[in-house]
Parts: C-alpha cells; structure tokens; sequence
DNA sequence: CTACTGACGTCGC
DNA sequence: GGCGACGCCAGTA
C-alpha cells in the first residue's frame, strides 16, 4: 500500500513476503497485479537482490510451475528441498498441484 | 553513453 | 494448435 514511489523492483518484494507458508506464486502473478503483465521478466529479475531480503523466492516459480529460478539459489536442489519442507510436492524441477498451492496476490491479497 | 542480457509472459503468425 | 518474436525495467559490460 506505499505510493507509487516504490518500483517495480521494490513492489515485488512487498508481495513475495506476502506468500503464505506452504503456498507459491507465479511471476506474471505478481506482474499482473502490479499491473504490469508485460513486466514478468522484472519481477524474476528482482529476485535478484532478494537474497538479501526476506523475500522467499523459492516461493516463485514461473508460469509452468517450474523452478526455473532454482539455478541461482546457493544449491540447485535448495530451493526444491525447501518447497518439500513446507508441504509443496515437487517432481523434477516441477511442483505438482500446482494450482492447489497457488497463490494469486491479485485474487487472495 | 550505447548495447545486451535476464528467475517470464503475452501477442502474433 | 504449435512455434517465433516482442516487450517490460534495471543492471552490467
């Protein structure tokens, strides 16, 4: 709820800290309700300082519900590891029930 | 200062 | 219905 003066980059870790235990969200999730749909690319992209904050970004995964972000964890198995140890089934770099654990800022926020 | 890339997603053909 | 290209903003080369 800051003003507009936080950017993009910040408002995405306003939301990421948001996600529920045991639930996780889409990048586009988070683009679209910044209103920025266009803009998933960003919200991936500011994970980046992420690791410095409390942002769990092992949270957010892509569209497909992939890992795709795994690769600049500290382990390439952390952040799957940490998806089982909230509940979240994980197969293969892919989480199952996807759309179970969803969770949509724009729906549930 | 300019150009390219990057944890994605949507639109176009 | 499947594949390709573009777009968003910011950081780095």
């Amino acid at each position: 709820m800051q003003p507009e003066t936080l950017s993009f980059f910040d408002k995405v870790f306003q939301v990421a800290k948001q996600i529920p235990y045991g639930r996780v969200t889409s990048y586009g999730a988070i683009a679209n309700y910044l209103g920025a749909v266009r803009s998933a690319r960003m919200v991936g992209y500011a994970m980046n300082g992420s690791h410095n904050k409390d942002v769990p970004a092992h949270r957010v995964v892509n569209r497909k519900g992939l890992l795709t972000g795994k690769h600049h964890f500290d382990g390439t198995k952390l952040m799957q590891q940490l998806l089982e140890s909230e509940g979240i089934q994980v197969k293969d770099n892919q989480i199952q029930e996807f759309e179970i654990v969803f969770w949509d800022p724009s729906k549930e926020l």
